[in-house]
RNA sequence: GGGCCUUUAGCUCAGGUGGUCAGAGCGCACGGCUGAUAACCGUGAGGUCUGUGGUUCGAAUCCACAAAGGCCCA
């Protein structure tokens, strides 16, 4: 049996931090801890992949804090705990980078390049910060198993997800629309909506043109509808004007011209103006105007007046300019219409031939061109631009535009119902997501635009037959005759044909689908289902757990209980819990053009992990913005471990010099107040902090536990100081108890500061068997006790300390220092026990303290402020033994050290220390204690109070 | 334009179901302890709990409206 070691204080966290890790390694102890609960039941987590393309920042340690915390309790708990790594591999942002580094920026440039090569390039750029992200994963105590990680593009991985689409596509979910949706011209690609829901998406104060243009009726001269527009680039794709059949309009008169808008839009117009009559929407209807361009051609029905329930008066002019492929309305409306739409711009964002005077210009370029054109042709009315805000592409910055083109849809309203059903049976962590963010975006929900025509995804598996239109959903390699692990990206897929019933060959259709498809895929997809490990996906679904941060909503949460939903008809997950953002000092969002983002391996090198860790769960409510800068969690969480840390320190220490060691005394109950008094609150403590943790509210739990760690340094054993330093019992009793409480507190401390929990915990236990593994993360996870009434100990020592509290303003007032005993204190009101008014007596060095009986609602403290020569002397020593201590250090030499000492005092104090010999001996280790009439030289000259005196300390060897 | 969140001492934040809930930490001032000491502890000053109405015997706490900030959507 080894016995306890004094260790270092202050301590070094990052250096300590280190060493941990090294155990770690060295003792396998997470593997072991995973053995742990091998008979455990399941506690499944998915990791939610990221994208290994780029730096980890701190809200990546952030999300990990939160998830490791809750599977380390469970661990504990005895769960067989499921932390299988994953990383997300596909998609824009990954074919954006290498894009970059290949100085590239449009698809044609990609073609040349060469699409086998730039798919290469993209496989590779994918794991390029592979090991920064291991590194700070394993650097933050996050345990999670990266060698078995899942990646989104292998072809196991792959072929499950085929076999998703293949079922949904059975069920007649997946199909092709032509539809409008936020495209982007520079990527050429469309955005789903979770996309365009990704932060930054939308900027405010976008500058656009706002133009007021006349639609010349045909059949009235001088006549003119008036329609606003901020996008002048759809205006050579007009086809019609929509109204609202109730909303009522005016045609005023201008000079020689006739207007005609919306009554409660009238402010729109230029100068004076005269109503000449009023109309209802409904009167206007299927008026013919002339087109302001000719390029598209006359068709029946085409620039009239249409009847639509989406015009507003709130903006604009009431009357809606309507460009069929370029709205979402528009397109509907036209098409009801029976109207056909021809595209007057490219997908490379630019017009078409037949737009001649404008061919080739990129839509924004265009607009101030087409302005000019409508000024020269006294078509504008009046043109002022607008800030409003506006869409860009979430990876490359460009504008977006609403943009009408084929694409493959997911048709997640089929499942509406069920996605609400499902989201309210989650447990959200804060709850008003449920219901806010989430519920809101399910209530507005859209089909899934899932397909990008782009290069380097999951390929849509879908084949159509060029001859007879038959199309086929691919749900296997087996189904193409491919072998298992085959690569199934582009280009290599595009050449795989199938024969279609008809005799003809299918090909592929071109798109790949969106990577946001492929991670909401996880929980099937990592396990290969259901080609192999049918019976584990089964048993882990839904997870029991997942946490990621608020981005993640709309994004990777939607995806899961999406496809889950439409697969299994299942929810994901049980329990989510959302951080919020982390933010700078300031409050301000971190972006590298600030040059305030906070670098999270420098902020964990000047902290710590566990001070960042801390400082996460506890310094606001799980929902709130994280404030962060390296000070703020020095300064709180950092100090608040350090004060845990100098607690067990004072332990080891004291334990160390009275030759105490743990073991034989466990659970046997002591006897002094404040022994019973701290496990009471010891066990208060995990009875608030397990129920805390079994509803994943890390917050109430850390608090919980932090208000234990104060009470017992700042209470405990500022109470017990003396008692470790006393005789053989009572050292043995106290050191007992604060092993007890530490050795807890490490543990209840373990899930959240693995490192000092871990760290204290084998200091305070070395272990019986050298070799055996000792650590924090193998142990059992407190529980509390079968519930019975507050021990009354509790509420007698909330009032204890709060009378000494106020005899402690008493003294402060009276300019009395704790130094100069006094005779006593009367408590009023309140009946203490005699344990409790000694505790007291030696908090407020006082002589005795008295209850001379009664009940009050608020009992008092009085102090006895007379001194008596007694106490006056009694002072005087105190005071002298403290100068003693000091000087004592100043020499260096060390406790328990044996001196002699000798003093040269006036009489008075002389009388004091003698009356003081044997305790001040005692308490300075003086082998003798002789007053001088004169000291040689070397003596030190202190004053005690007012009275001068000289010592001389000189070694008497080293101690027993 | 809509949804959600936030607004409590100089700063960062706690304050289930309305009645010692006006608090903590930091900072500041003063002090104590003096072998947890490049540590620890105490005392004190500081807030009409964003504003305005309302419900109530009683509201930081519930309701309505407003203002400011943040996130998200349109």
């Amino acid at each position: 049996m080894s016995g306890l070691k004094p260790v270092q204080s202050p301590v070094d966290l990052p250096a300590l931090e280190e060493d941990v890790l090294g155990f770690w390694d060295r003792e396998g102890t997470f593997q072991r801890s995973q053995e742990r609960g091998r008979e455990g039941e399941r506690f499944v987590f998915y990791e939610g992949p990221p994208t290994a393309n780029g730096l980890p920042g701190v809200h990546h340690v952030l999300a990990r804090a939160f998830k490791d915390c809750f599977l380390r309790y469970q661990q504990m708990r005895g769960r067989r705990v499921e932390r299988r790594g994953g990383w997300d591999t596909h998609g824009l942002p990954v074919e954006l980078e290498v894009e970059r580094s290949l100085r590239i920026g449009s698809k044609q440039e990609i073609e040349q390049f060469g699409v086998e090569e730039f798919n290469r390039l993209c496989r590779a750029s994918v794991v390029e910060y592979i090991d920064d992200w291991e590194r700070l994963t394993r650097r933050i105590g996050f345990w999670l198993d990266l060698k078995t990680a899942y990646r989104t593009y292998d072809s196991e991985y792959i072929e499950s997800v085929w076999w998703s689409l293949k079922q949904i596509h059975e069920r007649g979910w997946l199909f092709r629309g032509f539809r409008v949706a936020p495209y982007c011209p520079r990527c050429q690609t469309s955005l789903s909506s979770h996309e365009l829901a990704q932060p930054g998406a939308y900027r405010d104060d976008t500058p656009d043109p706002g133009v007021t243009v006349r639609f010349r009726l045909r059949d009235r001269p001088r006549t003119s509808l008036l329609a606003w527009t901020t996008t002048p680039w759809t205006l050579p794709g007009n086809l019609a004007l929509a109204v609202g059949p109730e909303i009522d309009y005016v045609e005023v008169s201008q000079g020689e011209e006739r207007l005609i808008l919306a009554r409660a839009r009238l402010g729109v117009l230029v100068g004076e103006y005269r109503v000449e009559r009023e109309l209802r929407g409904q009167e206007l209807l299927g008026l013919r105007y002339q087109p302001l361009f000719d390029y598209l051609p006359e068709q029946p029905g085409a620039f009239t007046v249409l009847p639509a329930d989406f015009v507003s008066t709130e903006e604009g002019t009431g009357i809606v300019h309507t460009a069929g492929a370029y709205g979402e309305d528009d397109l509907r409306l036209c098409q009801e219409a029976g109207l056909q739409i021809r595209h007057t711009v490219g997908l490379d964002g630019r017009f078409l031939p037949l737009v001649r005077d404008f061919a080739g210009l990129a839509v924004k370029e265009a607009d101030p061109y087409i302005i000019a054109e409508l000024e020269r042709r006294q078509l504008l009315y009046r043109s002022q631009p607008i800030l409003h805000t506006y869409p860009f592409c979430w990876r490359c910055d460009t504008p977006l535009i609403y943009y009408a083109l084929d694409s493959w849809f997911i048709r997640t309203t089929a499942v509406k119902e069920r996605l609400l059903g499902h989201n309210r049976s989650v447990h959200w962590v804060p709850a008003h997501i449920r219901d806010g963010r989430m519920g809101n975006w399910l209530e507005s929900l859209q089909d899934w635009n899932l397909s990008r025509a782009r290069y380097w995804g999951t390929p849509l598996p879908i084949w159509v037959c060029p001859s007879c239109q038959r199309e086929r959903c691919v749900g296997s390699l087996e189904e193409l005759g491919l072998s298992p692990g085959t690569d199934v990206h582009k280009p290599f897929i595009d050449e795989v044909t199938l024969m279609c019933d008809c005799g003809a060959e299918m090909r592929r259709v071109p798109e790949v689908i969106d990577c946001w498809y492929d991670s909401g895929a996880m929980p099937f997809a990592q396990w290969h289902y259901p080609f192999e490990n049918r019976g584990r996906f089964e048993a882990d679904h839904p997870a029991d757990f997942i946490s990621e941060g608020v981005d993640q909503t709309r994004g990777w949460f939607y995806t899961l209980l999406a496809e889950s939903t439409m697969l299994f008809d299942l929810p994901a997950f049980r329990n989510v819990v959302v951080p919020s953002l982390v933010v700078d000092e300031q409050g301000r969002k971190m972006s590298k053009s600030r040059g305030n983002v906070v670098d999270p391996f420098e902020l964990i090198t000047a902290t710590g992990a566990d001070a960042v860790r801390w400082w996460f769960y506890t310094t606001v409510s799980v929902g709130l913005e994280y404030r962060i800068s390296a000070q703020r969690v020095t300064e709180t969480a950092g100090r608040f471990l350090n004060l845990l840390w100098n607690t067990h320190a004072f332990l080891l220490r004291y334990a160390a010099l009275a030759g105490w060691e743990p073991g034989g005394e466990e659970g046997t109950a002591p006897s002094h107040l404040l022994d019973r008094w701290i496990l009471a609150r010891l066990e208060e403590t995990v009875a608030e902090a397990v129920p805390a943790l079994d509803a994943y509210d890390a917050n109430s739990a850390c608090r919980a536990i932090a208000v234990l760690v104060e009470d017992t340094s700042t209470w405990y054993l500022r109470r017990s100081r003396e008692r470790f330093k006393g005789a053989a019992e009572e050292v043995a009793e106290s050191c007992s108890t604060l092993h007890r409480v530490l050795s807890s507190v490490a543990c209840l401390m373990a899930p959240f500061t693995p490192f000092v929990a871990d760290a204290i915990f084998r200091n305070l236990n070395p272990g019986a068997a050298p070799g055996e593994p000792v650590s924090v993360h193998l142990r059992p996870y407190p529980l509390p006790a079968a519930a019975g009434p507050r021990p009354a100990l509790l509420a007698e020592m909330e009032l204890l300390r709060r009378l000494a509290e106020e005899a402690r303003a008493l003294r402060e007032q009276r300019r009395v220092p704790l130094r100069q005993p006094l005779g006593g204190a009367t408590v009023r009101g309140a009946q203490l026990s005699p344990e409790a008014r000694q505790v007291l007596a030696e908090e407020l060095n006082v002589g005795r303290v008295l209850c001379p009986g009664g009940e009050a609602e608020r009992p008092t403290v009085e102090l006895d402020f007379e001194l008596t020569p007694e106490l006056i002397r009694d002072g005087l020593a105190r005071s002298f033994a403290r100068q003693l201590q000091a000087l004592r250090r100043r020499l260096g030499l060390v406790p328990g050290e044996p001196v002699a000492v000798e003093y040269r005092a006036d009489d008075e104090l002389a009388e004091a220390i003698s009356e003081h010999r044997a305790q001040l001996q005692e308490q300075c280790f003086a082998r003798s204690l002789e007053r001088r009439a004169a000291l040689p030289e070397g003596a030190e000259t202190l004053a005690v109070g007012d009275h001068p005196i000289s010592v001389r300390l000189q070694r008497q060897g080293r101690p027993a």
